[in-house]
DNA sequence: TGCTTATGAATGAAGG
DNA sequence: CCTTCATTCATAAGCA
């Protein structure tokens, strides 16, 4: 059966079995990391580790084999995967804040909508962040990381807090609902009932 | 009961606390697309738009905000999702096809629409422009300015990642199809019951 | 009301 | 590094 942790997150039972080895017809196509490797990894890169050497991929993989079957190359996706998706996501959210503005014009619905928004926002901005108080990711990449990391035995990993092993997406978008107590101003109402959307300009 | 807002997004408090309300990690619902919405995208869709831009996606978001709540990530997994679905299916019917002689009346309706579009579409998708806020240039990596300082040569070239990628690929021993018969290496390890990671060799 | 389906979200792996 | 694809996880919707 499978096993949820605290957030709500499966944990498959038959990880790292091995490829055929196991009951559960795992496929053996790619890599499962286990939550231990996934939680190191994490550490890894929050304790600021953004492109591994060579020598470090293979450090690391060995390491984390202890958990699971693992290769080098698994090691070195999951870092250019985690750090281009950090980024992605920071990018993303960081315009969405302004569309938003839209969305909570339109709420009341019976709207006489607007051709132009000259949207005045400034607050909020500051609730799209997560607790990360240690570490601002700089722009710059490549750091130095100099630490002993421990790893815990595999028991170990039912603790509740689990929970902080996800950074996960961008949710704090979305949770704003309630207490969205920004300003805004929308200029400029003319006269359309929706809004349109060209994108010969981007066609080209 | 659950609680839907204007834009038929769910508002619940399931698991523990619902969005504003809990403290940690609380998860609130995934998207949910007014009809509205996927008309739009559906439409943009059979126009032939597979894979927008980041900058379309950002126009297509922003304009969709009008009829609820939405974020890029959202268009973008929509168009990912739904090009990946295509695709699927379209696969799934070849190998139906080449499999044996099924009921022909069977998927008779649902044949996948997908090759013509010779509908003209018109909605409202291109009638007006929006402030034309193109940015003429490129990249859009008008922020982030790497590359600049390499203070040390210590983390090899970035660029080498294929280079890497190939030195790793020599840990190949795993995912025999028949014998699952990798090997933990766990070196120096006495008696304690977890490995331990160091990396401060690897920046010597 | 419990199971099935549809689909949003995530992520491993490449390609370029 | 960026983009794309395949596959999988998770969950809301739909149905019997």
């Amino acid at each position: 059966m499978d096993e949820y942790t605290a957030s709500g997150y499966c944990i498959r039972a038959s990880r790292g079995g091995g490829c055929g080895g196991g009951g559960t017809g795992t496929k053996c196509g790619r890599w499962n990391p286990t939550s231990e490797q996934v939680k190191v990894l994490t550490e890894l890169f929050r304790s600021g580790l953004r492109t591994p050497s060579t020598d470090q991929i293979q450090k690391i993989s060995s390491q984390l084999s202890f958990y699971g079957k693992i290769e080098s190359k698994n090691v070195f996706y999951w870092f250019q995967n985690h750090k281009a998706r950090e980024r992605q996501k920071r990018r993303r959210v960081l315009v969405d804040d302004g569309n938003e503005i839209m969305h909570l014009h339109h709420t009341n619905n019976l709207v006489s909508s607007t051709k132009r928004f000259d949207l005045v926002f400034n607050v909020d901005l500051m609730l799209t962040d997560f607790g990360d108080e240690k570490n601002p990711v700089s722009e710059t990449d490549d750091q130095r990381v100099i630490e002993t990391l421990q790893l815990f035995p595999l028991n170990s990993l039912n603790d509740a807090d689990s929970e902080k092993l996800r950074l996960f997406s961008s949710d704090h978008n979305n949770c704003k609902e309630n207490n969205a107590s920004f300003t805004y101003n929308i200029i400029g109402t003319t006269e359309m009932d929706h809004p349109t959307l060209d994108l010969r300009l981007s066609f080209v």
